[in-house]
DNA sequence: GTTGACCTTAGAGGTTACTCTAAGGTTTAT
DNA sequence: ATAAACCTTAGAGTAACCTCTAAGGTCAAC
């Protein structure tokens, strides 16, 4: 059993964190000594990496509270339970990344615009741009 | 001259959006009026059109503080500031956009690998790859 | 038997960009 | 003159995820 700083040093997380998810419901110390220390069993390491595994790919901490309640009882969920989940992220990001690129090519053509140089800003065509509003997104 | 609400409906930003940019330092209203109401002036909207277009291009409101001091005196600004500023929301924007197809590409690996059928969660391939940290992080 | 590392809690702070509320004053039209 | 619509402020709340602090108790080693 590993008190809190050690499994912090395994984990990687620190305690503040492992405290902190623990106030949110998504891992906790099996075992509690007298004095009120936290005692991690082999089986609380398991779900802490499940999280900081789920956490690595992206997943937010309230899906991860919802993969955590189907890992607790896998009889009671189906793939399809866990797919949903995985999909609707997949959705968010893909989104996201629409989102992202609109921004990036809107930069590039700023960029593009742009001499860049030491002149002064009186006739920078991204002022300009951005003071017309001529701005274009191509998602 | 504009009163808040008057400006809120033409810009479509909200008259709390607007007194919480002018709190930060964006923009304010040139006019008061005896009873404390705001007015805005011609050169005030204009001002708020350039936020809200550099606001839409996904440039942040730090950035845009930044933006607008280079605005406010362009003389004394060069447009290598301002290719500067673009460009370090480029390369955030970039940053960001490899992060999000890692987890695409996680994403897209696991929902492919689990059936997502009605079968419970018991050998869940998605599962799996949770609990035994699994992931490929192909960024 | 004491030093020093480690642990506890509640709660505040930080980031970003709003969004809303409460309690009250002002303007406009009828 | 009074109701409706509009304005003011300070400050709290939201989302997501920590991060840190203060004030204090505990444990292991020497």
């Amino acid at each position: 059993m590993l008190k809190i700083g050690e499994l912090s040093n395994r984990t990687g997380l620190s305690a503040h964190t492992l405290r902190y998810y623990e106030k949110h419901g998504l891992i906790s110390a099996s075992v509690r000594s007298d004095s009120g220390y936290r005692y991690y069993t082999d089986a609380d390491v398991r779900r802490v990496g499940f999280v900081k595994t789920a956490r690595s790919i992206g997943f937010s901490l309230g899906d991860i509270s919802q993969l955590l309640s189907i890992r607790v009882d896998k009889q009671s969920h189906s793939c399809e339970d866990v797919t949903e989940i995985t999909q609707l992220k997949l959705d968010q990001v893909n989104a996201k990344i629409v989102e992202l690129r609109a921004m990036q090519q809107t930069l590039q053509i700023l960029l593009d615009s742009c001499c860049g140089g030491p002149e002064n800003a009186n006739h920078c065509s991204i002022m300009e741009a951005l003071e017309e509003g001529e701005v274009r997104h191509s998602a």
